[in-house]
DNA sequence: CGGTAAGCACACCAGGCGGTGTACTTAACA
DNA sequence: TGTTAAGTACACCGCCTGGTGTGCTTACCG
């Protein structure tokens, strides 16, 4: 469900005390996913942690940079569960990333991007990397699909991806089943040889 | 450019002032595009409108209503300059919904969703209903085109916008192109006959 | 054991927020 | 002209925000 729960210790490694910084990054993830950045204050945030103020301040020297590595934490793990299923064809790989449950809100990086509304915030950085981390995760595998123009497909692909978790906020209804139906076509438009049901069944053992 | 900048006049029509409602609601559509809802404060507003913080509260209750408002007044003109071109045949129209001039920061509607976080919000409401309007006008088209599924292509068309819109905030760059020519490929799936003067598809997308 | 760092409780700050009260001036129109 | 509503100027409110200062307790580990 949640990627990433709890990893990464501490800055340095040694943990002498309790590990509030894990609460810390855990209760970030849950507020900021349900209620938002900006309507997340330190002090409720802190509460929710079990983290005294003072605590959280010795670890993230402002708000912003705890926005920043709230979103970080990410990044190791683009879309888990779906590009690492080897039960699965590439192209059926593809079509998962669609498979979202529907509690899901709403991609947190498109959340932290119109939030905070700087580009040049610290975290905003992060959340065009994670953009395009996906998008390359998804040329991959639509490379190993045989696609004709990966590249175009992953970022076509990514744009569905990013439509369907936008439209699903906006209109509170789940858009994802049409982000899906327009990814097979356009993943039958773009690999040549084979259409509707994969026939090529390339075992590429990783 | 900016759809709706001065119409509609007082709320019940008298006018006896110098039009502070007018001058609110022009600043709101401004400093709320280019800073976001949250972080524009009622002061600043007020003073970029030129009008008294007193005068704002009596003709806006809050600022939620004037939020309600600033979204509600977008809904006559939907995607203006776009349905009504008769010089276009309805396969053009519908692509044409993609040229959209890169200064746009980003649909007014999805910023606000995301920003308000609230589906029980005033404004929410006015922002899913435009956005059942676009897709509703592209089905119109859609069928005008001759569409086999006109409801599914304006569906689909719609979440394309919704996705460009969402990338080209989150990547700095402008995602519009490739929404364009994923359009064109639905388009060209979508109409049974062979779309009239359609011609291979050669655009260029990043 | 004792040192050291992690964490805590709590009071406090300046500043911005949405929103109001009050007394005043101006413009429209009969 | 006088009435009336629209608009103004400005001080003010309580609240919440991000962020600190200070002094204390606790847990780890050599």
């Amino acid at each position: 469900m949640d990627p990433m729960t709890e990893l990464e210790k501490g800055p340095t490694g040694r943990r002498r005390g309790r590990g509030a910084r894990e609460r810390i990054l855990s209760a970030s993830q849950r507020l900021f996913r349900e209620q938002g950045i900006n309507r997340t204050g330190m002090d409720q945030l802190c509460a929710a942690a079990e983290v005294s103020k003072r605590t959280a301040y010795q670890h993230f020297p402002s708000k912003d940079e705890l926005v920043a590595e709230y979103l970080r934490r990410f990044d190791p793990s683009v879309l888990p569960g779906v590009f690492d299923r080897t039960d699965l064809t590439p192209r059926e790989r593809l079509l998962a990333a669609f498979d979202i449950p529907p509690t899901t809100p709403l991609c947190p990086y498109i959340a932290a991007a119109v939030e905070l509304h700087d580009p040049r915030h610290p975290a905003s950085q992060y959340a065009r990397d994670y953009k395009k981390a996906v998008a390359a995760r998804l040329a991959d595998t639509a490379r190993e699909a045989g696609a004709a123009d990966p590249e175009q497909l992953g970022e076509q692909l990514a744009l569905l991806i990013d439509g369907a978790a936008a439209r699903t906020r906006v209109l509170d209804a789940d858009a994802f089943p049409t982000a899906a139906a327009i990814a097979a076509v356009l993943i039958d438009n773009a690999i040549p040889a084979a259409a509707g049901d994969d026939r090529r069944r390339e075992e590429v053992s990783s």
